[in-house]
DNA sequence: GTCTATAACGAGATAGAC
DNA sequence: GTCTATCTCGTTATAGAC
């Protein structure tokens, strides 16, 4: 009995897999704006309705494709953090940010998806902020352990900001400096813009060398949060 | 005959602007990757294919979007650089970096256009380029003011990247020292990822005072690129 | 010459009957 | 789960009004 549970439980996910990867391939074809979920059944030959035993609407498989590319991009920066090992901070933050732009050249259409332009009719449930946090995280991380281990100079904040960086800094990582917590934010979302400009053409005809490019930059945004 | 020429080009020319907004209309409604002339022509009570007359076709009506949008944002970011008189150049960015994210909030579905997701299909031709680099080139005018009147601190640059930022120099600011130059590019880059964090939601629940947080965040990039 | 309208093609999506 | 009738789309050819 067990394992019948077992195999269908099994079968159960690969086609939960199967539907995820062909509405993967839809996204970088399409456009999340155009998923359907018929053309996912009809790629995997199956009938529309069967799809519905495993995602209830296209929104709810839509919530699927974005939480997993957050989980993939969360992943893919947790370990480049533990192969840069005990490095120094500016190292692992740096190894970090080439993990990100790595993740993002590797799955333009997943990238896209999450930080590029909403969806329209769609909006974003409670349910993918856990896996959206974990980059955050993982970022966060790397400046505790500079916090405890060598200090961080502490970046400029003006009085206006001051209560909001404190709430920042209590809800993501009360053990920061309001002001370091604050410069992460700006860095933060600093740094996809770079990957982000990268990625969706800006760049075209003005940087040509972008990896270089990338690296620098990353390393300038480390020592504007506190890193030395 | 000068008057009836003069006549036919209104006409043609309210026309034109008829379908352009519609189809911004649309673009809000269901996206770009969902613009469609037909739904265009309807709204209008064309039949769609009157519609080629003006736009030989959907891409090119597009193209025409995406080029009226960046012209848009560079006559925003001018007419505050302009507003901004001879105030020091820290000022005048601030100015400019406000007049970006103010157009922006204000028109949210261009702005995806243009700095969003490429829209599946399409390649923005060149014919784009000299309305994109507008508002580049208003951030450019600031700092070559403030490098003849008080001159710049110019920002480290590792040997690795000197040949990338005399080449991007060359290119876009033959007047400007190469660092400066690579400086403002990432500062661009950068900016616009404060704007798109904002606009594509990844600031819900972690920024709150998103105009004090911006505009702080825009100074200390100032400050990146040079200014003082 | 400039425009609009009709009709059509091939491709694809969609809704509902069965 | 299948089939069909009816939509959508971009695009073109053609004909006629101004």
């Amino acid at each position: 009995m067990s394992t019948a549970q077992g195999a269908r439980a099994r079968a159960r996910q690969e086609v939960t897999a199967a539907i995820k990867e062909a509405a993967r391939r839809q996204l970088a074809a399409e456009g999340a704006a155009k998923l359907s979920l018929r053309a996912v059944a009809r790629e995997l030959g199956m009938v529309s309705s069967a799809v519905y035993r495993y995602f209830p609407s296209r929104d709810d498989l839509l919530t699927a494709l974005i939480t997993d590319a957050y989980d993939s991009l969360g992943a893919a920066a947790e370990k480049a953090r533990d192969a840069a090992g005990d490095a120094p901070p500016t190292d692992r933050w740096a190894a970090v940010a080439e993990a990100v732009r790595g993740w993002a050249l590797a799955h333009p259409h997943e990238y896209a998806l999450i930080y590029g332009s909403p969806v329209p009719g769609y909006s974003a449930p409670e349910t993918t902020v856990p896996a959206a946090a974990r980059v955050g995280l993982v970022f966060i991380g790397i400046l505790r352990d500079a916090h405890q281990d060598r200090g961080l100079a502490e970046p400029s904040l003006p009085a206006e900001l001051r209560p909001e960086a404190e709430r920042m800094a209590a809800d993501l990582a009360p053990e920061l400096p309001p002001q370091v917590v604050a410069a992460l934010i700006a860095a933060w979302a600093q740094l996809f813009g770079l990957v982000s400009f990268e990625l969706f053409g800006q760049f075209t005809n003005v940087v040509e060398d972008r990896a270089a490019f990338f690296r620098h930059a990353a390393a300038r945004l480390a020592e504007g949060v506190g890193l030395r």
